[in-house]
DNA sequence: CCAAAAGTGTTTACACTACACCCATGA
DNA sequence: TCATGGGTGTAGTGTAAACACTTTTGG
């Protein structure tokens, strides 16, 4: 423990717990993506050993005097630059096994950015790159555990909040949000209903532009209104999709 | 460290990790069980300085050879004598000043048991107690945060997963698993459409006994079907009710 | 015989599904 | 002018919700 830590935890006073045993807490981040059609996860190259080089959920150990959910928010920012971004405690692994580097359990989360929206320099420093989830390789550790607990918990959580806004640019078209639905859950839904449904929630503003990277035609765009959905929500409403 | 840990995890080899912080782990377990129509909370009196003598919720430290979900189990076999039980991880609290004691993580798991079922003379020598949800008292450090944190994820869950088995006896009347409901979800259901739906899903035991504790005319017991809802669950099924 | 809980069916409204065609535009 | 994706409406079906009375039996 550094003597800065020591000074913001205030630990002048004894550890109750000394006689038992101490060990190290990680935190990994399952960064969802979406363009082009598929849902991304962010990955690179893991520079610590054991395993070094093998491709990897982003992550860092947990310093004695930070919150778990802003060591979190440390690996995000220093990879992408991004302070504000959607962040989800997911699932802690802590089998004894886990990490042959030695006893260290880890608090994953899971992070949904809108790619494009970060500092593409500082990703690339960090060598690292936004893998379409149907061939994701082999991850380091239980890395691909956390993948695939996090995407259950994303297509759970799709189906009734309003996630998806956090994937698409602000401005956004429906058919470009049933992309992401479909991407989600790998499966194509169809437009009538799709856009009936979503549209009765009320919380869509549709702009006068048009979207014309899609088609000739063009695709109104829209923006969320979170002013609004945050009083829906409040007084019970319940979005879902 | 004690020797045998070190034996267990087969530490020959270098901790990788060793300019990192080492942080105490711990589990707490939110103990759900249900009786005479109300949802309760098995908690007891804290041992522990700091806080010792304040109610809690059960908990140990994590050893280092040894699972996160198996230092759950273990606390719940101490105190309830029960080793087969229904136990899932719920959330980590992970923040840096969230115990005076000292930096400590808690890894918080909720168990569904039988109330009945454990062995009381456990319960009582470690000074246990189950409290009705409703009137819980303050609980040590965040654990109110963990219970109504576990609490909402129960309610969730009650609704898709037939949990509700778990909390009462292996034989159970219809009105029995309406009155769990209501505890649950704190609302009164309607009986027709409440057995209507619970027995659409086909696994329910009628017997030819009757229970007679809740009224003269008696109510027919049941039983799940444990291997037909694996069946049907393994064959894309959903139970909602 | 009566109080108290168990058990039973039907109707209605709403939400989800399926489905096919016209529109606007750039190339 | 045509190829491409955007946008629209309706009929049918199934599910959830609302609702009231009869049955049983111990006291």
């Amino acid at each position: 423990m550094t003597l800065s830590s020591a000074k913001k935890m205030n630990l002048q006073h004894k550890d109750f717990y000394s006689k038992n045993d101490k060990i190290y807490v990680a935190t990994d981040c399952i960064i969802f993506g979406f363009d082009d059609g598929d849902l991304k996860l962010l990955i690179f190259k893991r520079k610590q050993e054991p395993d070094a080089g093998i491709w990897s959920l982003i992550g860092s150990f947990v310093k004695l005097d930070e919150d778990v959910n802003n060591a979190a928010r440390r690996v995000l920012e220093e990879i992408t630059g991004l302070s504000e971004l959607y962040l989800e405690q997911s699932k802690t692994y802590g089998n004894a096994d886990r990490d042959p580097g030695y006893r260290c359990l880890s608090v994953a989360h899971y992070a949904l950015i809108r790619i494009g929206d970060y500092d593409k320099k500082l990703v690339e420093e960090h060598g690292a790159y936004w893998y379409t989830l149907k061939d994701l390789p082999t991850l380091a550790l239980d890395h691909n555990k956390m993948v695939s607990d996090a995407l259950a918990i994303l297509r759970r959580k799709a189906r009734y909040e309003p996630i998806g806004f956090e994937l698409l640019p602000e401005k956004f078209t429906i058919p470009q949000m049933q992309k992401l639905y479909e991407a989600i859950y790998q499966r194509e839904l169809d437009p009538r209903n799709f856009r009936k449904k979503l549209l009765s929630h009320k919380v869509l503003i549709k702009l006068e532009e048009k979207d014309k990277s899609g088609s000739k035609r063009g695709a109104f765009l829209y923006r969320f209104d979170s002013e609004k959905y945050e009083e829906l929500r409040e007084s019970g409403y319940n979005f879902e999709i």
